[in-house]
RNA sequence: CGGGGUGUAGCUCAGUAUGGUUAGAGUACCUGGUUUGGGACCAGGGGGCCGAAGGUUCGAGUCCUUUCACCCCGACCA
């Protein structure tokens, strides 16, 4: 793409209200704006990076097994009164009525119309497992949406619903998601922990929620420095309310508590601030149950299905690789999210060898599959080198006033190191970096 | 949903206590010129139903009433 044709309004200052870096930075990088509140518009930039998240969680699906579907965004009121979560969900809900006043809601998550859809449909234990998810929009009338895209109204969530003739494969399946998860958030170039989010009833063990690691996140979690254990600090709380002696704990001991606490690991035990995003759950036949929804089993009696749910916010995961890289100046996407892997800047237009090279290698850069911007704006140095960093392209190829002595510069964003290369060299060595 | 706050140019905000020329600044935008390695400089220019609706007044951005929107703290949640 030539900047000089593309739609990316970038801007020096934030809007007020954004407090967030993430928030800041993806309004003035040009990759969102506010449409209201807890609603968001994705512009080209946010557009790419949305879709890039979106298709490596397809990819990993996929490869799991799972198969991708489209549920209508739009339910009838009646769906969710049949699970008794109309009432439930209260206001979250957010209904309207079409003209001929029948009552509909925007799907917030969609148990009963997955559920809806393979009732009858699958009525053999030969047709299971099955894992279907969808990758749509989602609306929850949030009662204070805020920190931009990480807590927005209308958001992109992958919700996937599994489908088992037993306990125990579904519980398969759970193990397979959490690896799959994983293997989602380490393509994206997350640091991330997994943690258990439920103590209770199905002991610790039926639910997982995945979190980025971020100073900004809203959960804190304890995690250890030796192995891979984690826990929500909810949790903690959750399990204190229920033991009479630390009725009276506040949050502070209770913190303290655990950080003197050893990992049964025997690792130290730290916290840190995480954004949940992700989040796999066992759910049994609840909604199978209430909805009727049986299939046969080799006996040929009717049994309601073992369920799983998973979850993976997509438009809260481009937030979250800023909260987790940014510095004073921008974003730092990471190579698998970055809107454009290289910036071809042209220092002045005005020099002309400056700009042949520049276009050469944009062509050549193309041709080989690269995803890669050419700034050809007539703007000054100063203006385009901020302007990049701001955007946070992986790679920045500066080509100005060293060309004269045959030399270009690499400006790697992460490390903010200038490299000289030679200008016939400079192809294979971004082919090299990529 | 409780408590607090803010609505004036694309963005950041003055102006509102005490009503009174033609509503301002910075930035962004347009034109011309000078610049060209870290968000340049000079000159000129365009851009506003002062959130909306009523009211008080000779006169309202400013006072009164109503309403809508947005933000912050909390409770709640992917």
């Amino acid at each position: 793409m030539r900047r000089s044709r593309a739609f990316i309004p970038t801007t020096k200052e934030a809007p007020s209200d954004a407090t967030l870096p993430s928030h800041q930075f993806l309004i003035r990088g040009g990759f969102i704006n506010s449409q209201g509140a807890g609603l968001y518009n994705f512009m080209p930039l946010g557009k790419i990076v949305l879709d890039k998240i979106r298709a490596i969680v397809k990819e990993e699906l996929d490869k799991a097994g799972c198969s991708e579907v489209q549920l209508s965004f739009v339910t009838p009121i009646g769906l969710w009164e049949r699970s008794g979560r109309a009432d439930a969900m209260g206001k979250e809900m957010l209904r309207i009525a079409d003209r001929h006043q029948n009552e509909f809601v925007l799907s917030p998550t969609n148990e009963e119309a997955m559920v809806e859809l393979v009732k009858n449909r699958v009525t053999s234990y030969k047709d299971l497992p099955l894992n279907l998810y969808q990758i749509n929009t989602k609306f929850r009338d949030e009662a204070r949406p805020r920190y931009g895209l990480l807590r927005g109204r209308e958001f992109l969530m992958k919700d996937g619903y599994s489908f088992h003739s037993s306990t125990e494969d579904m519980i398969r399946e759970f193990n397979l998601m959490e690896v799959t998860y994983k293997k989602i958030f380490t393509r994206l170039g997350l640091n991330f922990r997994v943690v258990a989010a439920d103590s209770g009833a199905i002991g610790g063990e039926g639910s997982k929620e995945f979190h980025v690691l971020a100073d900004s996140g809203e959960d804190t979690l304890v995690v250890c420095q030796s192995c891979d254990y984690g826990a929500n600090i909810e949790t903690i709380d959750e399990l204190s309310n229920k033991i009479e002696e630390f009725k009276e704990t506040s949050y502070e001991e209770l913190q303290n508590i655990a950080i003197n606490s050893k990992c049964a690991c025997g690792g130290e035990l730290s916290f840190k601030k995480g954004i949940e995003v992700g989040h796999i759950f066992q759910l049994g036949d609840k909604y199978s149950k209430a909805l009727e929804a049986n299939f046969n089993d080799e006996n040929g009696k009717p049994k309601p299905f073992e369920m799983a749910t998973f979850g993976i916010g997509v438009s809260r995961l481009v937030a979250s690789v800023i909260e987790q890289n940014h510095d004073e100046n921008g974003c730092i996407w990471t190579k698998a999210t970055a809107p454009y892997m290289v910036n071809i800047m042209i220092s002045n237009i005005k020099e002309t060898p400056q700009v042949a090279l520049a276009e050469e290698l944009y062509l050549k850069l193309q041709e080989a599959g690269v995803s890669v911007m050419l700034d050809d704006r007539k703007e000054r140095f100063g203006f385009k080198m901020k302007d990049a960093e701001l955007i946070g392209f992986p790679y920045t190829v500066i080509i100005g006033k060293e060309l004269e002595n045959g030399q270009v510069q690499i400006f790697d964003r992460k490390s903010k190191e200038n490299t000289s290369v030679n200008k016939d060299e400079i192809y294979s060595k971004i082919m090299e970096l990529i």
